[in-house]
RNA sequence: GGUUCGGUAGUUCAGUUGGUUAGAAUACAUGCCUGUCACGCAUGGGGUCGCGAGUUCGAGUCUCGUCCGGACCGCCA
């Protein structure tokens, strides 16, 4: 046995235990006379003492190992003359009396700490090296209590893991499929699931009545600091339930994890309709740890002569506590920041509320002090507030009023990551108009159903259906969405058709799911959260690069193995590919 | 496909209106040091300033192109 005891376990409770030890050198501090070595694994950090005086040579040996080799100790357990109370270790040392060196390493590219001294692009290169901080493998630790909870959380309530295929038939809809070809069928390709969505349904038909899977999923699309091509689940489906149902179950899951796994007490969840979400914060999926609702004020504005507002469609506003003192070049930054392309706004109007009641705004010319003062009062604006307006087309005017909300959020310290805020978003549309295909798609995806009361409208006003949708929203990220599927063949049919398929198209298509439709299908719905997101979420982090193992970069590679990489002619030929020159 | 920021020592960064030999910290190496725990002190090595072209008497610095990385928009049912 190479090793009695790990790094983090022993104290002055094992005082004068013989003892052997593995791990990696952290640090080695050589006094001269003494030589201490930190020596680290997963489990902590134990420090090693040699004495010049009592084994010169064993003194000798150690001074010549490099940070990162590994070793294998033997001592004994001796308390310290001089306690560290900062780490759990602290009251003991080991007085070694055999080093044996199992491998040597180079000189790390960057330091092992929590703050080190490597960049992203470097840590990435050597991941292995940087999974060894201790801050990155808490992350994983802590994504393996949450998957270990949710299964814990699920199992208790009849739910079964089954696992469904990687190798799947390609669909159009939705994200770009990544394309694995068939060696064995010749010009054919299998699809690597976005979801697997249609398997759990089917599932449900089996009589699988309540089904999960913490499961991997692809999706060949840009990649964001949230979002990576593959990408895991928790993917989760229920059979004879109502909506209401499955928000239950859901909602109770995440107030199981925040309290399993952060300590925190959640009361139940509040809801939000869609048209609020993006009419009060021009997001689906707006972050509620703070106010600044928008509040409309096209009526109020417009005909007074100001030709931006006058001719806007939304004249949108929010009201910033506190901070009517914002200086001119404060204020020019928010401008610019609506005004980067990403963002989208002409331009931006303030408001200073000022702390002496009188207004100061950049449209003094056309409003008098007493509606500037009546459009405070819309806004529940107190002296010392700014109000923020944005104007133009509704939907972007939303959009970026959203952005700025956030913005603003972010400069007052409104969203801290150690508070949470969760909500449901519902009713979700059923289909989204798409202007350059001019035809609808599924805002969901096209299994979702539409509400009962809204059905009618599937032939008539298509975009006025409204679905048994509904996403899960933390601090304004979208953690997980589900919906009520159709389970119904007649109402599929007309689903597709809304969505301009032609019935070969459907059949050839989904063919397989419409037909287990008329075999006894019973009314299922379900949800799948992110579970790197939730992960992220839990850690406080922005980015889920760091909950996930052997992340990609921002161009979708693998940096340390270089992948995806050319294959050669002969794997081409064997898949009957070939490469346009 | 687009916007934007960045690339200088092993690493993280600084580098002024273009101007002598490109700096700091840290890491590394060597020496000293018997209670350190971010040990301390001293000395030393270490650079194709991403790459290519251009402007200039002169480019790390300016211009264009290109490659790489980050954030974002589009995209992500």
């Amino acid at each position: 046995m190479l090793r009695t005891h790990t790094n983090g376990e022993l104290n002055i409770t094992h005082k004068g235990t013989e003892v052997k030890l593995c791990g990696w050198i952290q640090r080695s501090r050589d006094l001269g006379g003494m030589t201490f070595v930190d020596l680290r694994d997963r489990y902590g950090i134990t420090q090693l003492t040699f004495n010049m005086e009592v084994n010169a040579n064993l003194c000798e040996q150690i001074r010549a190992l490099g940070r990162e080799t590994v070793i294998a100790v033997s001592g004994k357990v001796e308390e310290r003359s001089n306690k560290n109370a900062k780490m759990p270790t602290g009251d003991i040392e080991i007085i070694v009396d055999e080093i044996q060196v199992l491998n040597k390493a180079k000189t790390p590219p960057f330091t092992i700490e929590d703050h080190s001294d490597g960049g992203d692009e470097l840590r990435m290169k050597y991941r292995y090296l940087d999974l060894r901080r201790d801050c990155v493998r808490k992350n994983l630790e802590l994504r393996h209590r949450i998957g270990i909870e949710t299964r814990n959380y699920l199992n208790d309530l009849n739910f079964i893991e089954i696992e469904t295929p990687f190798l799947i038939k390609s669909t159009p809809e939705g994200a770009r499929d990544f394309i694995v070809p068939s060696r064995m069928n010749p010009g054919e390709f299998y699809a690597l699931p976005q979801s697997p969505q249609s398997y759990k349904q089917l599932l449900m038909v089996s009589g699988f009545d309540r089904y999960f899977q913490i499961v991997r999923c692809f999706r060949d699309e840009d990649l964001r600091a949230d979002r990576q091509p593959e990408f895991t689940q928790i993917d989760c489906e229920m059979s004879f339930v109502t909506q209401e149902d499955i928000l239950d179950t859901f909602e109770a899951l995440a107030i199981y994890l925040f309290k399993k796994i952060k300590g925190i007490t959640i009361d139940k969840l509040a809801r939000m309709t869609y048209a609020d979400a993006m009419k009060y914060y021009g997001s689906d999926k707006p972050d509620t740890r703070f106010g600044m609702r928008f509040i409309e004020l096209t009526n109020q504005v417009q005909n007074h002569g100001f030709s931006v507002f006058d001719q806007a469609e939304l004249v949108a506003g929010i009201c910033v506590e506190a901070c009517s003192e914002y200086t001119r070049k404060q204020l020019d930054e928010l401008t610019d920041f609506v005004k980067r392309p990403q963002v989208g706004a002409q331009g931006l109007v303030y408001i200073k509320c000022n702390t002496d009641g009188t207004y100061k705004s950049s449209i003094d010319k056309f409003y008098s002090s007493d509606q500037l003062q009546s459009i405070a009062l819309t806004c529940q604006a107190k002296a010392g507030d700014l109000i923020l307006i944005l104007a133009g087309n509704r939907n972007k005017t939303q959009k970026a009023l959203g952005e700025l909300r956030l913005e603003m959020g972010n400069r007052l310290n409104l969203r801290n990551p150690n508070t949470f805020s969760l909500l449901w978003v519902v009713d979700f549309p059923l289909l989204e108009w798409d202007e350059d295909c001019k035809r609808f798609f599924a805002m969901h995806h096209p299994f979702t159903a539409p509400k009962p009361e809204d059905q009618n409208m599937l032939e008539t006003d298509p975009g006025k259906v409204r679905a048994n949708a509904y996403d899960m929203v933390i601090n304004g990220v979208e953690v997980g969405g589900g919906s009520i599927r159709i389970h119904d063949r007649e109402l599929q049919k007309r689903m597709f058709k809304a969505l301009s398929f032609t019935e070969e198209e459907a059949q050839k298509q989904f063919g397989f799911l419409m037909d287990a439709f008329e075999y006894g299908a019973p009314p299922h719905g379900g949800i799948a959260f992110g579970f790197d997101r939730l992960c992220s979420l839990f850690g406080g982090a922005d980015s889920i690069r760091d909950f996930i193992a052997f992340p990609k970069n921002n161009s979708g590679r693998d940096v340390m193995s270089d992948a995806p990489s050319t294959v050669s002619e002969v794997q081409l030929k064997e898949l009957a590919l070939s490469l346009k020159k």
